[in-house]
RNA sequence: GCUCGGAUGGUGGAACUGGUAGACACGCAGGACUUAAAAUCCUGUGCCCUCAACAGGCGUGCGGGUUCGAUUCCCGCUCCGAGUACCA
């Protein structure tokens, strides 16, 4: 029978899944190997032709290592906690669950048919009780951990507790809350309880706290930093405000340094990287502080003076103003009679601004002053306070040094405002246009660094200022703690109680807390979050906690739950978590690059802090598959005279004679840009009795590139593509398209090249009869240079990851052997593993047919170079660069050898005509090039 | 604005450390088989000049440079994509 895919596929998913050929468990004799993608969030529309790219590279990937002897555990699960699920719900009454439970089966059903070699008696669910218990376990020892400098990472809360006891507040160095009180031992001891846990939450790495967030009313929950884009929440697209709010946060920030010191010890694309680095956004200056002119001092009860950050601190001899945001507490009380309306007219003035108004419109410049002074500490100079909306609340202290001919924005501020402009270093140009922030030269109107450069300056400014008080070398970073709460239902519940206004965990045994079963999924009437709803929802005397953690909770530890999903007692057992240790390659997308990524290596670097975990960084290797667009298909429907739509369609290249209309069609009624006409008239029943105007007897489509969605008829669903050519073809298309890592739109057209390749592949195999053909012959000197090309080839692809290659070189292989009439066992057997990560079902019915079994734990061939050898060629050479010509060389000569034979060529010969050889180039043995 | 990535035939793309640019595939054209179609196979296919062959010229976004030799390295630009944005 000649190449039956769909017997095929069946029958061999059949198998794996009967024996559990893909289960693994921790074999000590092999090298662990540890395969995983990004678990996708099961959404209803299922999967298109997009998703499953990475899941093919992984999976080719996975396999090709357990060929090379690797223990791989490759598993795949569900981040099924998710606000589509959610918002479906509030529409429909239908329960999260149940949705989920509906696309988890149809994820399921289309992962199946493609083939992969997942293991999945590990599945993991994060909306699952089973699995959340752990992400609420993990919130436990947030809770219960507090960031110690001095050790330089997270401990138990009661080595805090020690110190408080032996030294008070000035024995601790950590990473905590602002408000943070001052206190010795013999006050701890006499703190209430309600006290001392009020004080402790300051310091707890989750922790409760007023912050200002970003609050999105139309999905009646607050978001992370990375979860809003341009003012609009990322999923849905809704607009988000800034609100005060007692939320649940995360002290990622103190984790700010390793997070971006362990970016240089794991192989990462760059982008990722840079991404995560301008995330954390360390940088490298000073704080100052400007004391406030005595006359209005006294209306500072508890501090006097303003704290600016700046990365310059060496040009603080050109301040000539100072500037906080609007937003700084210290604004009120600086503001003096004289300014008030200004000021409080500005400050209106930017509060009606939308954050997009404010990012959009960053040339005017504006800005009040509030007629209030500092002095300058390091010359005693007056220095006016404005307020201006360039200077953001939320970085450094709120406010800055204005220093004009070193910062081009100061520069525009000072311009507009009339305000001096002090040159600081001789090298500086002139400030006519715009400021030099260079820092060459020595400094001039400078005061006690005069004369000094850029690195003196800085060092012996930071030292001044630290002796004299007023002042300190800081290193500021940009990230902010994570807000870690969602009035949401569908997410873990938060395992605390609280009790007169503080919260509590509950007990360990007492987890999973599991989420309550609720009438309506919306907030209560009186605002508060859906699990306000539920009956119930009390601990003891407490009520429980009614948000619910945010959708990363689950993502930032699931890895470690696949190397042991089943244990009940532990999120993982020790022992699979000194054996699997850490991922060796993650595949996804770049989307989750601040996100996802960046929270997992925070929880994987507390949970090694702990000692729970083995290893620093959770990813060692991570790859971002390309995102796959849609590819759109149009018709141009005629317009008449007043504009309105005829029943004319016209082709593409005969358009531009007709005013039309561009019309989305279905592009799975469409080949190399061809329309299927009597499919389009019952796809679009209005233009069942159109008319076409033609070019050439055909219809032609137009086409652009654009996302992939239901309303552009662009999706192409990968169910379409197995049954028409199998879930093989359907594997190495998506490889053939192009490198894994580029993104480029799906395009079906070259999908029967690969097709016609497998059928080759299998006809390899086979007489004209379509009996299953090969013999014991002894392989030729070709056959043998055909194979060890491919073993080679796709060794080195696979290693460096590109799949695209080496389709090609399959057919390039197939192609030479069939040319070859090549029935050899031997070689047809290696072609078999070698091709088999790629077309596991096609190569799994060949190597039963070859009469073995365990193909997907064969060790892959050995590549022997001698087979690849040459010793006669026939190859153009050139002279000068320039004229080509072919010369039979043995590679075996020596260099003087084939220098006389080429000085004895007689073609060379009259070309050279009496000039000298000069110089003859080799490369790899071979002469490319003479130089006469 | 800044950072990163990219630009190669009609199309997707190949060329791994500079060494025959365009592999492989799609498409197109022609042919074989067939009553016909499908399937399969064969040939051609960067552009220009040429009836054609031979030969030649030009060719990897643009302009320079290094080199015996540049898609690859360096400098300067143009365009496209992604991320980020008043970060002091």
């Amino acid at each position: 029978m000649d190449y039956q895919f769909k017997e095929i596929e069946q029958k061999w998913q059949k198998y794996w899944a009967e024996n559990g050929t893909f289960k693994t468990s921790t074999d000590q004799t092999k090298p662990k190997y540890y395969v995983l993608d990004m678990f996708p969030y099961p959404s209803g529309a299922g999967l298109h032709v997009g998703h499953p790219l990475g899941y093919i590279a992984s999976d080719i990937f996975s396999r090709y290592k357990r060929l090379k002897g690797f223990n791989v555990l490759h598993p795949m699960g569900y981040d099924s906690f998710g606000l589509p699920a959610e918002q479906y719900a509030i529409q429909t009454g239908q329960h999260p669950a149940i949705t989920t439970e509906t696309n988890i089966a149809t994820y399921r059903r289309q992962l199946d048919q493609i083939g992969f070699s997942f293991d999945w008696s590990r599945e993991v669910r994060t909306s699952e009780p089973g699995y959340y218990k752990w992400t609420q376990w993990v919130f436990m020892q947030l809770f219960n951990s507090w960031y110690n400098l001095e050790t330089d990472r997270a401990e138990d809360l009661t080595t805090l507790i020690e110190k408080f006891n032996a030294g008070g507040s000035a024995e601790v160095k950590a990473v905590c809350d602002e408000d943070i009180n001052t206190f010795l031992p013999s006050d701890w001891a006499t703190f209430s309880e309600e006290e001392k846990q009020e004080e402790l939450l300051k310091y707890r790495l989750t922790y409760l706290k007023e912050s200002t967030v970003n609050w999105c009313p139309a999905l009646g929950t607050v978001l992370a930093n990375d979860e809003v884009k341009d003012g609009f929440s990322e999923r849905g697209g809704y607009p988000v405000e800034q609100k005060k709010m007692m939320q649940w946060s995360m002290r990622i920030s103190a984790y700010a340094e390793r997070l971006l010191q362990g970016l240089n010890t794991i192989d990462w694309p760059e982008p990722v990287k840079e991404m995560q680095r301008n995330w954390i956004g360390k940088s490298i200056g000073a704080s100052v502080k400007f004391e406030i002119e005595l006359t209005q001092k006294s209306e500072f009860s508890t501090q006097n003076y303003i704290e600016v950050f700046t990365t310059r601190v060496d040009t603080i001899f050109g301040v000539s103003f100072i500037v906080l945001a609007p937003e700084h507490e210290l604004v009120p009380a600086l503001t003096t009679e004289a300014q008030k309306q200004t000021v409080e007219q500005y400050i209106a003035q930017t509060k009606k601004k939308s954050e997009l108004d404010r990012m959009a419109d960053t040339k005017t410049v504006s800005g009040a002053f509030t007629g209030s002074y500092v002095v300058n500490p390091v010359n005693g100079e007056r220095v006016p306070i404005w307020i201006a909306d360039y200077v953001l609340a939320g970085y450094g202290t709120g406010a800055v040094m204005g220093v004009p001919s070193g910062d081009q924005r100061d520069w525009l501020f000072a311009t507009h405002f009339n305000l001096p402009i002090i040159q600081i270093l001789d090298a500086q140009k002139e400030m006519a246009t715009e400021a030099d922030a260079t820092k060459e030269g020595k400094y001039v109107n400078s005061g006690f660094i005069n004369g000094l450069t850029y690195k003196e300056a800085t060092a012996f400014l930071n030292n001044w200022l630290e002796e004299q008080g007023v002042g300190k070398a800081k290193v500021n970073y940009r990230m902010r703690d994570a807000i870690f709460g969602r009035q949401r239902y569908w997410g873990e519940p938060i395992p605390v109680y609280f009790k007169n206004g503080l919260p509590y965990l509950i007990k360990e045994e007492e987890l999973p807390l599991v989420l309550p079963e609720i009438d309506k999924y919306l907030p209560t009437e009186s605002g508060e979050p859906p699990l306000g709803r539920a009956t119930n929802w009390k601990h003891g005397e407490g009520v429980y906690e009614l948000s619910t953690m945010p959708g990363w909770a689950g993502s930032s530890w699931y890895w470690y739950r696949y190397m042991d999903s089943q244990n009940k007692d532990e999120f993982a057992s020790k022992e699979a978590i000194a054996y699997w240790k850490d991922v060796d390659l993650y595949i996804g997308g770049s989307e989750h690059a601040t996100g996802h990524l960046l929270y997992s290596r925070f929880w994987n670097k507390f949970l090694k802090d702990l000692g729970h975990v083995t290893e620093e960084e959770p990813f060692k290797k991570l790859i971002n598959q390309g995102m796959i667009q849609g590819r759109s298909n149009f018709v141009y429907r005629v317009v008449d005279e007043e504009g309105r739509g005829t029943n004319t369609l016209v082709s593409y290249g005969l358009q531009k004679n007709y005013k039309t209309t561009a019309l989305h069609v279905d592009v799975n009624i469409v080949e190399h840009e061809i329309l299927n006409i009597d499919q389009f008239k019952k796809f679009r029943p209005e233009f069942a009795e159109a008319e076409f105007i033609l070019e050439n007897g055909k219809y032609i489509c137009g086409v652009e590139v654009e996302k992939m969605s239901k309303s552009k008829f662009n999706v192409v669903n990968p169910d379409v593509l197995i049954d028409n050519y199998g879930a093989d073809t359907l594997r190495m298309y998506e490889m053939f398209l192009g490198p894994l890592e580029q993104s480029k739109p799906w395009n079906t057209n070259g999908i029967e090249g690969v097709f016609k390749f497998l059928r080759k592949f299998w006809r390899l195999f086979h007489n004209e009869e379509w009996q299953f053909n090969v013999n014991d012959s002894i392989p030729t000197k070709a056959e043998l240079k055909a194979l060890h090309k491919i073993i080679k080839k796709v060794q080195d692809d696979v290693e460096r990851f590109s799949f695209n290659t080496s389709v090609s070189s399959f057919m390039i292989a197939v192609n030479e052997l069939t040319d070859l009439k090549c029935k050899n066992r031997q070689i047809l057997e290696d072609l078999v593993v070698v091709l088999s990560p790629y077309a596991p079902h096609i190569c799994e019915e060949l190597w039963s047919l070859l009469g073995h079994t365990n193909l997907s734990i064969t060790p892959y061939p050995t590549f022997n170079p001698a087979y690849l050898e040459e010793n006669e060629f026939a190859y153009p050479i050139s002279v000068n660069g320039k004229m080509k010509m072919n010369l039979n060389l043995s590679l075996s000569l020596d260099e003087s050898q084939v220098k006389a034979a080429v000085l004895a060529n007689e073609q060379l010969q009259g070309y050279l005509e009496g000039k000298e050889l000069k110089k003859i180039i080799f490369v790899k043995g071979k002469i490319v090039n003479i130089v006469v």
